[in-house]
DNA sequence: CCAAAGGTTCAACTGTAGGTTGAAGGTTTC
DNA sequence: GAAACCTTCAACCTACAGTTGAACCTTTGG
């Protein structure tokens, strides 16, 4: 039998902190698993906000555990997944929705729903009709959304045109009413959300502005991955109360 | 009543043989669906040997609906999947097994390595320095969370420890700090949070605080899954707001 | 203390993928 | 017979994913 192999990860006792790598040492322990890796392409990965690790006081990078770890992630989703780097940063920053969400199943959009949030892809616009037909909503919830200003459906030569994220919230709103929670509770998120996004504006709001499209692109997409992670973190800190509500 | 559109596809009736079509004509029915198709696109793919339409005597492509069919699935793959032209020809070429299957030795990854990578980070608490030296971010950063009650650690005989949720909150919050969304702007998030776990605990207190142990746990387990959804249309919100502000 | 080994930034460069454009010309359809 | 549509081919273009080199700094071990 072959000898299993020797991670240098223990599997128990993973709590370990052990100590920080420099670059060259994170670079040679990748080497035997991904044989593309390299020392620029690590800094590389890094200009691209994939990684940040810390630094001595002289300014060499030290990697830790847990970034190992996600450059052994990052590595993998690149080799075995095809994806480009845009759409990693992303999964890695919305941590919890995609990967630890632990509704991989119940979400039918694993594939589709990788695609760039802010780029609007699929301009399909639906009428209420449809909407009603394809997510099962009743018309009159519909409607109660569209008051609290939930949904903000586009007029179009005198008809009302529902897009992909109106009718994302819909489905969602319609899981919610299920167990009870109606329309106008649902005011309060429509304005926390707006309070983030001011926040969010007034940060990156200059370089949005910017007349220089590179500038303005850059600002766009980390506007992106900032929404993922201010998700992520919104989420967290949800279950977390939700978790003392419990009793836990 | 509005009259339900006629998409230019007959859902059951009519024309099996149909007829077949120029590059012209296929790629305005496919302008609808892929926003990204052109006839030079079109031409493209063939030239790298992804389609192999028929020809007329006189040179033109004519396009079966075969054809058709094959080139959604290609741009489905490409635009969804991200995967590039050289893996979608082999996936094509291999009969769809590689598709269906899902095997390719080497991937047969899909959802549960992903999970497993992330959340096999124990359940431990952390001491402080063992946080810090995880998550790379300043031991400065996690007091001001801390005093924000953005963490909340629990005080264990005299020690202050950090379970998986706080580590999380930290990465994200430390991933924030770096564009400049300093532990004290978070504060929103919190206390918006608050004011949404309320609103569910409302909902389902009742249950929540039943004797009964396994209806408790039941009623978590639900809990969990509607703050899913719940964090998932707050995203949504935020995404809509964020998308107009950088609009226009 | 000093040299060697290893690290840092930054700008410029490379290679490949995935197309687009334009010129010059042929085919179909009314 | 002309308008609309199609053909090829070569040149060009943009973005992504890095690499390379120069000039300089940090760490470590004898």
């Amino acid at each position: 039998m072959p000898v299993s192999e020797q991670p240098t990860r223990t599997p128990e006792s993973a709590s370990r902190p052990r100590k920080a790598l420099t670059i060259g040492a994170v670079c040679k322990i990748l080497q035997s698993e991904f044989d593309d890796v390299s020392i620029s392409k690590i800094r590389y990965l890094e200009d691209q906000k994939l990684l940040s690790p810390r630094r001595t006081s002289g300014g060499y990078r030290l990697y830790s555990q847990s970034d190992v770890e996600r450059l052994r992630t990052i590595l993998r989703l690149q080799r075995d997944e095809f994806l480009p780097l845009r759409v990693i940063r992303q999964e890695l920053a919305g941590g919890g929705e995609l990967i630890l969400g632990g509704d991989t199943e119940r979400k039918p959009t694993n594939g589709a729903a990788r695609r760039a949030i802010l780029v609007d892809t699929s301009r399909a616009h639906l009428s209420l009709e449809e909407v009603v037909e394809e997510t099962g909503a009743r018309e009159e919830l519909i409607g109660e959304l569209e008051n609290f200003g939930i949904v903000e459906p586009e007029k179009r030569e005198g008809k009302t045109v529902y897009d992909e994220t109106d009718r994302e919230i819909v489905r969602a709103a319609n899981e919610l009413s299920r167990v009870g929670v109606g329309a106008r509770n649902l005011r309060v998120f429509r304005s926390s959300a707006d309070r983030e996004a001011n926040l969010l504006e007034a940060l990156l709001g200059p370089s949005l502005r910017s007349r220089n499209p590179e500038r303005r692109k850059e600002a766009l997409q980390s506007l992106e991955s900032l929404a993922a992670t201010v998700s992520h973190l919104k989420h967290l800190l949800l279950v977390r109360d939700l978790r003392r509500l419990a009793g836990d």
